[in-house]
DNA sequence: CTGAAAGCGCTTACAG
DNA sequence: CTGAAAGCGCTTACAG
C-alpha cells in the first residue's frame, strides 16, 4: 500500500468513521476517549504511517518542543575546531532532549551574534543551551538579555555570585587545588600556570585561585610572573610556553589552564630540549581524549561531562515548564599521569 | 520600551497601518511593496524585536526549513563517543546549514531505530543527513525505505554501484593504495590489516582492496591469515592487534582500517614491547586529532571532512528543491609521519 | 464519550 | 501597490 502524500489526521478520522479531534485525543491518550474507537484510530495510524504535523502543532499549542544548543566559537580557534572536551556532552545532551521528547536544534554562533532573536522569537526553541568559551566580559552582556528578554537558558561555565540567569559548571577552584596540592606534594615550589587568570576567563581564574590557596596552604606562593595569558588552543598553548621560557625565570612545573594549552606547551617544551616530568611536570584540565595520548601521558582534572549534559537538559526543562532552578557546581577529580613525577 | 508577549505581523500591520498581508510581504521582500511602506514596517518590525513565527510559516508553506543530522552509533562503542573523526563535518555542516538558511536538527540513533517516521514524516525537517559507521548490510534495508518513503537524504559512507539513494564518501580504495604503496616502497613485504574487510563494513574492505591491488601491482600479495576484523574503536584494535600477535605468522607492517584501531594496536603492541616503527611499521585512516599525539605519530590518510560536510548539505538541499544530485567519491591523500619508516 | 467551532500566525492566490 | 479571504493541520474550550 503506497500512499501518496503524508496523510492526516483528517483521513484517519474519515477511514475511522469519526470527527478529527477525537483522532488528535486518541492520538495524544487522551482519557476521555473510548478504548475501542482508541485502538481502532491508533491502527489506522500506524497503517497510514500517520505523524502527528509538528508545524501545526506548535503553533496551535504556541511552543515548539525544541531546544536548541548554541555553541559559540572562540574568534580565535579556526573554524573547524570544537574543543574536545564539548564532544560526550553534546553526545549525553542529545540523549536527554531525546528523553525529554525534545528536539534539538545546534547551532554554532560567534559571540557577536544575536541569539535570542534566532531562537526565542522565532519560536523555534522553547530554550537554549550556551555552550562555549569565550570572554565572560563580552559575554556577560549578552546573558543579560537574554534574561531581559525572558528566554529561558542555562550555559556551561563557571558558576559566579550575582550571574544572569543560571550556569551549570565544574567546581574548578577546587580542580585547580587537586593540581595544586599534587604539584607540591610531588616536591614542585614554582609552579607556572599558563592561562588567562582574569575576570575575563572565569574558569580560568577559579583554577588559578584554586592552585594559589593549595600553595598558600602549605607555605608556598603562585607567582605572577609565572603565568602567561593563553586560550583554550593548542597553538595559544605553544605560544605562551614559549613566552614563559623566554622570560627565563625558574619553574619546575606547569599547570595549564586546558588540555589543550597544555599539548600545546608540551610540544613547546619538547622542542626546547626539555624532558617531561624530570626537567618539568605539567598538568592539565578537562581530560579530553587527546590527553592520555600525549607523551608523557597527561595529568590532568576530570569533569563529569556525561552528568554535567543531562544536567543541562534537565535544569532547562525546569525552566521551560515554569519549575524553580539553580546554579550548580560540579565536583571535579584528578587523574594523575605520567607528566607529572616526584623530584 | 517593554513589549510583553511576543509580536506578531498583525500588530506591526496596525501599527504601520496597513493589512496583514502586507506586513507579510514587505518583511519577506516581496517586490510589489511600496519602498517607503516597506520601510516603514521594517522599522516597526525592528523595534518590537520582531521575528515570523517559524511554525506558522512552516505549516503554511509545508516545509520546515530544517534539515535533521542524525548520528548513529555504533552498538558496541560506549555511549559517550562519537568518532572524533565526524567533529570537523559537524562544524562544516551546521555552517553550511545556515548559509542555506536551514536549521539543523541533530539525533544520535540506534541502526534499529526508524528513523524516516521520526523526521521526514512530522514535518520537523525537509532532509537527512546519515552520518556514522554501521554494518552496512542492516542498514541497507532502512536506506532502501527511506527511498521508498520518498525521504531526502544523503549519507556520509562508501559509494557502491547500485545502492539506495545518495552517497558521499571518500575514495577509500584509492586511501588503501596510497598506504599500500608507501609501505612497500618502505621495503616491507608482509602487510597485515585490522579491520572487518568483508561487505558489512564496505569501506573498509576497499580499503583493504585498494591496498591490495598497491601490492599486487608490486608483485606481492594481502595475505587474508593477516586480516584480523576490527570495528572502528580502540578496544577493538587493541583486540585485533593482540589476535593477530596470537597468530604467531610474520608481519612487518599493519594497515589500520581507521586511527582509532591503530590507536588500540598501538597500544597492544607496545604491551608486547614490540617497537614502532622499528619492528613493525604501522598506518591508519582518517587523521583524527589524536593520530599526531601518539608516540610514534601516526602516519594516516586524510579525508577533506570540511569540504565534505559542505557537500553533504549542498547536495541534500539539491534534493529537498528537486533537483538532479548524484553520488560523489572525494579525493584522499597520506600523511607520512613517524609511525612508518624504511626498513 | 464525541462533535462543531474557533483559532494559533502565517502565506498566497484572487480582486481591485 | 494593497486588501479581503481562505487555509495550512492541528488543539482546546464548549456543548451535548
Amino acid at each position: 500500500m503506497t500512499i501518496k502524500g503524508k496523510s492526516t489526521s483528517l483521513d484517519i478520522a474519515h477511514l475511522a468513521g469519526v470527527s478529527q479531534p477525537t483522532v488528535s485525543r486518541a492520538l495524544r491518550g487522551h482519557p476521555s476517549v473510548n478504548c475501542e474507537t482508541r485502538e481502532r484510530i491508533l491502527g489506522i495510524a500506524r497503517e497510514l504511517n500517520y505523524k502527528v504535523d509538528k508545524n501545526a502543532s506548535n503553533l496551535r499549542r504556541q511552543q515548539s518542543a525544541t531546544l536548541a544548543l548554541l555553541l559559540f566559537e572562540d574568534p580565535t580557534s579556526d573554524q573547524s575546531h570544537i574543543n574536545p572536551f564539548f564532544l560526550p556532552m553534546l553526545g549525553s545532551i542529545t540523549r536527554a532532549c531525546a528523553r525529554h521528547g525534545q528536539d534539538l536544534l545546534i547551532s554554532f554562533q560567534q559571540l557577536s551574534d544575536d541569539w535570542h532573536a534566532d531562537y526565542g522569537d522565532s519560536h523555534k526553541a522553547d530554550g537554549l543551551i550556551l555552550l562555549g568559551y569565550g570572554d565572560y566580559l563580552a559575554y556577560q552582556g549578552k546573558l543579560r538579555t537574554l534574561v531581559e528578554q525572558g528566554t529561558q537558558f542555562v550555559r556551561w561555565g563557571a558558576v559566579l555570585p550575582g550571574q544572569p540567569g543560571i550556569s551549570i559548571g565544574c567546581d574548578n577552584a577546587g580542580g585547580g587545588a587537586l593540581v595544586g596540592a599534587h604539584l607540591v606534594d610531588l616536591g614542585h615550589r614554582r609552579i607556572a600556570f599558563l592561562g588567562d587568570a582574569s575576570s575575563r576567563y572565569p574558569e580560568f581564574l577559579d583554577r588559578w585561585l584554586g592552585c594559589e590557596s593549595a600553595l598558600h596552604t602549605r607555605g608556598l606562593p603562585m607567582e605572577r610572573a609565572l603565568q602567561v595569558d593563553a586560550e583554550s588552543a593548542e597553538e595559544s598553548g605553544h605560544a605562551a610556553a614559549t613566552e614563559l621560557l623566554r622570560r627565563g625565570l625558574p619553574f619546575d612545573a606547569v599547570f595549564a589552564a586546558s588540555d589543550l594549552i597544555a599539548i600545546g606547551a608540551m610540544r613547546a617544551f619538547a622542542e626546547h630540549g626539555l624532558r617531561m616530568p624530570d626537567d618539568i611536570a605539567i598538568a592539565g584540565f578537562d581530560d579530553i581524549p587527546a590527553a592520555r595520548m600525549t607523551t608523557p601521558a597527561l595529568t590532568t582534572v576530570v569533569q563529569d561531562t556525561l552528568t554535567a549534559g543531562e544536567l543541562l537538559v534537565d535544569t532547562l526543562m525546569k525552566l521551560v515548564i515554569g519549575e524553580p532552578a539553580e546554579s550548580l557546581r560540579m565536583p571535579t577529580s584528578l587523574v594523575v599521569r605520567e607528566s607529572t613525577a616526584r623530584r
